[in-house]
DNA sequence: ATAGGGTCCGTACCATGGTACGGAGTCAAG
DNA sequence: CTTGACTCCGTACCATGGTACGGACCCTAT
């Protein structure tokens, strides 16, 4: 007869009350209650695993559950541009931390490379900011 | 002198309400008060824009407070080990989303190339995860 | 001296993704 | 039939980095 909210919450390694927040937020249905307790499925299991599989995607709650909407629907054009939103949503994230790597990287090579004088990883903070460090950063705000 | 703190607060294009979170947060000192009101220097500039730089390298505030606390420069040995973790937390992330951004690439290219059947975008996180973006599955729950 | 604007301060609220708590109900075992 | 574990539910709280509001106060110009 199915399994309870902490077995499905163990199926796929997360907590009870993140279960609950997620049937708060519409992600999950909430079955009636048989005989005072919720029963769950495969189906709700391969529901959950669905939500976690999308956030690690770095999808948004909200956003998950427009695709979970659109699974419904079949609406292939709407899933395809939210993935095209998403991977571009992605690049700009990636570009905006590999310009902050390459600066404090640089940074702390200048630093390694003479104990005299002031830290170069601080006063490049402070004197100019980050991208003044070198050729490296983007303008950041 | 000096500036008021929605002058200090337009010297670095912030709120002056974020000025005063990060009084609270104990990164800018609050200057005694000269008949009613505060007065702020270029210093208190510097350590605003400071701030801001830091912040768009990836520290967090906390982290920017320590960095502070270094003293300009100081304690160059425990710069260079606060730089090293940012990098490394920044490659982790860095890896992560391009990993997730492969994936959904793939993904959409799978559900540009045919209109038969279900999207793959949505049946790869519901049968696999990311990493497995395979073929067909029933629509979820 | 009075209107207007800016400042000061506590406090509450926003998004995001949960986590924790307390009381009541329910269920299975002993 | 009681004990202990689990469930249900509302609600409050956590981190993070702010933003907004309202009343009291102060400063400057008219």
């Amino acid at each position: 007869m199915g399994m309870t909210i902490s077995g499905l919450a163990q199926s796929a390694g997360v907590n009870v009350e993140t279960v609950r927040y997620y049937q708060r937020r519409g992600l999950i249905e909430t079955p009636p209650r048989g005989a005072g307790v919720r029963r769950y499925g495969a189906q709700d299991v391969r529901r959950l695993g669905f939500i976690r599989s999308a956030q690690a995607a770095g999808f948004t709650l909200d956003q998950i559950g427009e695709l979970l909407a659109l699974d419904a629907g079949q609406d292939r054009a709407r899933a395809r541009e939210l993935a095209a939103e998403r991977i571009a949503a992605l690049d700009g994230k990636i570009a905006e931390l590999q310009g902050a790597r390459r600066a404090l990287e640089r940074l702390a090579r200048q630093c390694h490379a003479s104990e005299e004088g002031p830290c170069p990883i601080i006063t490049a903070f402070d004197r100019e900011g980050l991208a003044a460090a070198g050729d490296a950063g983007q303008p950041l705000g």
